[in-house]
DNA sequence: ACTATTTAATTCGATATCGCACTATTAAGG
DNA sequence: CCTTAATAGTGCGATATCGAATTAAATAGT
């Protein structure tokens, strides 16, 4: 490949990594202490999919080893924001279910993310990047596809 | 804000958070062992912009807490790959160098990625996506300048 | 010149992430 | 059936990240 094919594509997941890690902070600054975004991620997972999911399904949900998975959902667990009983279907296995306390914390959560970035919509209302969204979301899919292949 | 503009940027924050997290993996599998991404940003840095900057200036390129900049150091030091001297300027700083061996790696991992990202330069040809970094860039200014203002 | 403040780096403690190994349970093959 | 292989979850150890407190050196104010 081109040199300057790859540092381009250098650039473009350095930026990618650099928001990444500055939304998190954002959303983290929103967030009661010891709760994460990755906390974060999975009451909304609960939600905008569905809940009573299996860790392991939550854990390739998220891209994540299950062995993260298990510790993240400790974390939930322990603050009641969540609910982990034996699976029906299969002995070995578990479902998560969102509590009450779980779903208001989401809530308000995306209520306060939405005044916290206020700001951005203003600097970059959704008419002007409108089409980010579907093209990243395609190059998450590929890389997404080329893991799997391996 | 409207409700919809929420999801959007919520949408937008998510791709880019996973597309952060599979390049990573990537690019983290050219790596020899013992050697993360976090290492592999500050050789880089070394390079194209200069070495024989101080941890603070590396810790705020990065966006990351000075303890976990030193912590990298510490790192890439243990492997011969960057040298610790005193700051001549400044008794209380030190000043990073990266080692022959620090620019060897650095290297042959470009040379690596650029055999990796084979596929990914097919599918999405740099005439396709070259709008994306300035934009993104854009808004990495954007939450980095907003950060600055607490 | 002297004291108070700021700054650079590190140490320490807490938590997150992840690979490996282990247990329990289910599924598959003969 | 019964043995073997695959799967779901967890415990453990190693390393990463990060905030708070610490130490040493530079800077500012008087």
């Amino acid at each position: 490949m081109d040199k300057d094919a790859v540092g381009y594509y250098f650039a473009l997941f350095n930026e990618i990594g650099i928001i990444g890690q500055l939304s998190r902070a954002r959303m983290e600054a929103e967030l009661p202490d010891g709760l994460l975004s990755s906390h974060f991620g999975v009451l909304n997972h609960l939600i905008r999919v569905k809940d009573g999911q299996t860790p392991l399904k939550l854990a390739s949900a998220f891209q994540v080893p299950k062995t993260t998975m298990t510790h993240t959902l400790m974390g939930l667990e322990k603050h009641g924001l969540v609910e982990m009983r034996p699976n029906p279907k299969d002995g070995r296995s578990k479902c998560v279910w969102i509590t009450d306390a779980g779903v208001s914390l989401r809530n308000e959560t995306i209520m306060k993310l939405g005044a916290n970035m206020q700001d951005l919509a203003e600097a970059f209302p959704t008419e002007k990047i409108g089409d980010l969204v579907p093209r990243l979301a395609e190059i998450r899919k590929f890389l997404d596809a080329a893991r799997d292949e391996d």
